[in-house]
DNA sequence: TCTGGGGTCCTAGGACCC
DNA sequence: TCTGGGGTCCTAGGACCC
């Protein structure tokens, strides 16, 4: 049976539902991801309208206002997002037993083998956006075709409010019809490369053989440009991501120089992570702690440990050995980092026997307070060594 | 213009083992 | 005496995505 996949992709998703929630931001540039005057902030989502001004995601939001200075500018919020997001891919899930979430605003849908219940790709597209816009306000669109790669690269083709379905056999001349940084995988160092080799076009990669461009960018993308352009890429369907990672990270608005603060700070980063292991129920083995400098350099250094590191305190403890190690004084920090990588669900390894009693009891303690903090959102418990304002 | 935050995956080199 | 080959784990850095 031939495979129908659907990508979709809600328009401009942040800044979309500001325009649903504030009437009157509709019709008007919105700019969400922070205040004019909030230093260090970029755009995380611009209005269409925004669009028409040059502004763009991940762009410095200075410059936004720059180009911009009457734009709505937000700094958004998340928990709103996340909300109509479930909504959104709960009427997902009614056309399609498969749905992978794959961000806040994106899905791929089997829809292989759905005819008889929603008629061809393109009604049942079409119904999906009607459910859409008639449950929550808000657009999509959507790609259609035999690869979710093909179907990903579509839903970005005509947008907003828009449908793509590329039919089986035309996957190859749409790639080729794609300028470069259309295809998806191909970052701006990719491109750089590949315009250096005096390629330019889907075309010319085309032309060349395998072993030249494995020789040149490698086996993986080597091999991935080779595919792509053909249309042959996809990934596996309901494939589990393996290795997961939970951290987090915060760049201040000044530098920060003074060992103190610095600590202070990787202190209150741990608390997140820690936080948000609780809430996942999982350990890991592996702490990274990341630091990025005032130039823009950026070093990271981790370490596995023999216990599994599972509350804030040890977590520290671990990122201050690996502060010491890394660490260059003199040079300011603008961003700090911890990561756990290769988290383990609680209670699924023998490792934990090795874990000591004192420890143990210590993480029920920090548990007891989170479930706490949960309960009663409104009683502050903070450790005395938070700083609320490093900056 | 001066570069967020949360992720995943890949690469290359070193250590260690058989 | 002057150096194999494969496998696995770990580390640091980098590319990419939304």
């Amino acid at each position: 049976m031939q495979n129908i996949y659907f990508h979709v992709d809600l328009d401009a998703f942040f800044a979309s539902v500001e325009q649903l929630d504030h009437p009157e931001y509709r019709n008007k540039p919105v700019v969400v991801g922070g205040l004019p005057g909030d230093r260090r902030a970029v755009v995380s989502t611009a209005s269409y309208e925004a669009r028409k001004y040059g502004i763009h995601s991940a762009m410095p939001l200075s410059k936004a206002v720059q180009l911009c200075p009457n734009a709505i500018f937000l700094r958004g919020r998340h928990k709103r997002y996340h909300e109509l997001s479930s909504i959104i891919m709960n009427i997902l899930s009614n056309y399609s037993p498969d749905v992978i979430q794959i961000s806040i605003d994106e899905a791929f849908l089997d829809m292989t083998g759905t005819e008889r219940l929603f008629g061809s790709p393109e009604q049942a597209a079409l119904k999906i956006k009607k459910d859409i816009q008639e449950k929550t306000g808000l657009t999509i669109s959507i790609g259609i075709a035999g690869t979710m790669y093909v179907a990903k690269i579509a839903s970005g083709y005509r947008k907003p409010n828009g449908m793509t379905y590329i039919k089986p056999g035309d996957e190859e001349s749409f790639m080729l019809s794609l300028p470069l940084e259309k295809i998806w995988g191909i970052g701006s160092k990719t491109l750089q490369k590949l315009l250096f080799s005096g390629i330019k076009t889907p075309s010319d990669i085309y032309k060349k053989s395998i072993s030249y461009l494995t020789t040149i960018f490698g086996d993986n993308t080597g091999m991935f440009l080779f595919n792509a352009v053909r249309g042959n890429k996809d990934m596996k369907f309901g494939e589990e991501a393996k290795n997961h990672s939970i951290s987090a990270e915060r760049t201040f608005d000044y530098d920060l120089t003074d060992r103190y603060i610095i600590e202070t700070a990787i202190f209150e980063i741990v608390q997140t992570v820690a936080y948000r292991m609780y809430k996942e129920n999982v350990y890991s083995n592996t702490i990274v702690l990341k630091i990025r400098y005032e130039d823009f350099s950026t070093v990271s250094i981790q370490e596995t440990t023999s216990f599994p590191v599972k509350n804030a305190d040890k977590m520290f403890e671990v990122c201050q050995k690996l502060l010491e190690k890394k660490y260059r004084q003199g040079k300011g920090i603008r961003l700090l980092g911890v990561a756990c990588t290769n988290v383990k669900e609680n209670g699924s390894s023998m490792q934990e026997s090795l874990f000591s009693f004192e420890e143990e009891k210590h993480t029920k303690m920090e548990s007891a307070v989170y479930k706490l903090k949960d309960k009663h959102p409104e009683i502050k418990i903070q450790k005395a060594r938070l700083l609320n304002n490093i900056n």
